[in-house]
DNA sequence: TGTACATCAGTGAACGCGCGTTCACTGATGTAC
DNA sequence: TGTACATCAGTGAACGCGCGTTCACTGATGTAC
């Protein structure tokens, strides 16, 4: 067998990581196989070594931020559970609500780029980005469990809605043209949610 | 001057009709001028004497929520002056969380169907989706500030995390193929929502 | 150690289809006389 | 009142381009001897 077992591993991980930069940045119908080839350095041809489809790509490009900056912030906000830092939720809430999250359009939350292109996508599509909301959801519970021990369905409910609120709040921002009002939604939206974690 | 002079008025209303309805359903790349002029009951070659470009069609769809579905909801909501319900806020999250709204895909508000494809369009197309937003709040804050008069940023504040919470709540809830999952995010959202008016 | 070979990741031309847009034409309807 | 005319909303064929996918080929690299 000719190039090293890795080599080939390698390169659809690129492929991976180019797609979901593009994918991130312009959605799922404006973004071309030859973009997100000639982006991982190789050429258009290629492709269907590694993938079935631009759809199959899509699914996988969605459920590879668990494994790059969704892990960071697993990380960061202490889901090591060697380590529980005491304010896992309101960590969690400060980084994504953040006005740096807000302006990186590469590395954002696959959940704000994308609702809307994966409300119409295909359910292997789906089931990434339902992966992607299970994490944070559990993120959230840990965290509020953690702190203040409650009935588990109302620690539920209240994870449920502070993931609305922070995807909400980026989404809204987002795709406001005035930049004083996308500022403005993102900070009340982190305010209601710092306060909704404590409570 | 031949043909009523109503008559184009009334066909390019039409068109935006179908239009608002196709782009809430499959997305602004998904849906053909082809697909909009049939549902109009027209064919293709007549569109460009009513609008510039798919682009400007967009744009006027998303804009035409405020004049349908919207303008109802305002009117249910009383937010006529003239009879001030007491319970406008509450009222509207209501109807933006209803189980109903969830299952609408045609007749949905547009920050739910759109919200990525929007983040990527023109200005104009952005413009017309702030508008619907700053409506939204605008309602929210006349209702908050009807039942408990408060300072007027802390009232701002509030209703914009309640669009975020609204938003959010059916955006996430519309791309989980586990529609359990989708039920339960929509209920969550939909009481603390409720639980963030009367605050 | 060196050489012939086999494998398969990667290349780039080509195919086929769909869609936004243009354009010459049609025909329904209001107006002038 | 009736007829010829002018206007312009609507038609449908055609253009041009882009993109997902296919395919015959290339050449880098590991293996057998």
């Amino acid at each position: 067998m000719p190039y090293s077992s890795e080599h080939k591993q390698k390169t659809r991980t690129n492929i991976v990581e180019a797609a979901r930069i593009l994918f991130n940045r312009h959605g799922f119908r404006d973004v071309t196989i030859d973009m997100v080839m000639e982006e991982a350095g190789l050429t258009r041809g290629g492709f269907y070594n590694h993938f079935e489809s631009k759809e199959a790509l899509y699914a996988e490009a969605v459920a590879s931020f668990l494994m790059g900056r969704g892990a960071q912030w697993r990380a960061e906000a202490g889901v090591d559970p060697m380590n529980p830092g005491p304010d896992i939720a309101r960590q969690m809430i400060q980084a994504y609500l953040s006005a740096e999250h807000l302006g990186d359009l590469d590395g954002q939350c696959p959940m704000i780029a994308l609702p809307s292109d994966v409300a119409r996508a295909n359910l292997k599509v789906q089931s990434s980005y339902q992966g992607l909301l299970e994490a944070m959801v559990g993120l959230f519970e840990n965290g509020l469990n953690m702190k203040k021990p409650k009935p588990n369905s109302e620690t539920r409910q209240q994870a449920l809605s502070l993931a609305a609120l922070c995807v909400g709040g980026m989404v809204l921002a987002r795709s406001m043209p005035d930049s004083v009002l996308a500022e403005e939604i993102r900070l009340a939206a982190y305010h209601a949610a710092t306060e909704m974690a404590v409570l």
